[in-house]
DNA sequence: ATTATAGTTTAGTTTTATCTAAATTAATTC
DNA sequence: GAATTAATTTAGATAAAACTAAACTATAAT
């Protein structure tokens, strides 16, 4: 199978590939995926569900005010079984849980910005 | 075997999966690399390899003045053999030739700056 | 028809990555 | 030991990516 050169930039970024697993084997509506990653706006998620399915690592399903994503293996070609192989790794599902324990503290400090200013506001 | 998560965000970048095809199957001095891709500095490329090392994606000879690179392919692991068969692919290989041809024209245009202002000098 | 919910889009901001130019280090040659 | 060559490091500039807040669109419920 040929290997869409693009799909790798599009996997290096840990917010699309987690989200990718998230959608791996089952639908999830575009609000779940929100909820399993608060830390970011609904906004955000959905721009990186743009970018996936652009790439053809996704693909959309409408139904009534919801829209369930669901991942294309098919695109992810071999990379796909090397990223199933490493999220079932037992290293993988320690990192995760990692996360969830830091998530239930409250918010990341990480990547939150401290002071976001007033702006544009169009119609008034 | 196990994959690092990191790997793959380092081969992300084209420049650096362009480094390491490279220096894949052959040994080349940082030097050699550079005159591959005249289009950045020496500066640039040493940054590159430096985060190639540092992800054990590459490994370092030094002789004489030189240092001599080479690919570490046991870290790429599997993600290696995929690019192995997408440098050898037809599709791939007529982007290199599209790149020699467009290089033979001159520098390219996409990224470099236009004015570069003067800086700090160190020690006059 | 108004309100609420789910999601996307837009426009501007922040963050991160990559790059350049100069400084620096180290080995080599004269 | 001065000059040259090969490369790395540093500090700042620029570009790209990711993010936010608000505006907007569409469907559903009241």
């Amino acid at each position: 199978m040929m290997i869409d050169p693009g799909v790798m930039a599009v996997l290096a970024s840990p917010r699309r590939s987690e989200i990718l697993r998230l959608v791996w084997d089952r639908e999830l509506a575009a609000g779940d995926i929100h909820r399993a990653m608060p830390d970011v706006t609904f906004g955000a998620i959905s721009l990186q569900l743009r970018q996936l399915a652009e790439a053809g690592l996704v693909e959309v399903r409408a139904e009534s005010r919801n829209r369930y994503y669901r991942a294309r293996k098919e695109t992810a070609g071999e990379l796909g079984q090397i990223l199933e192989r490493m999220w079932s790794s037992a290293l993988w599902r320690l990192k995760l849980a990692a996360e969830l324990e830091e998530g239930r503290r409250g918010p990341r400090p990480g990547r939150r910005t401290t002071n976001s200013r007033q702006r544009r506001r169009k119609k008034p």
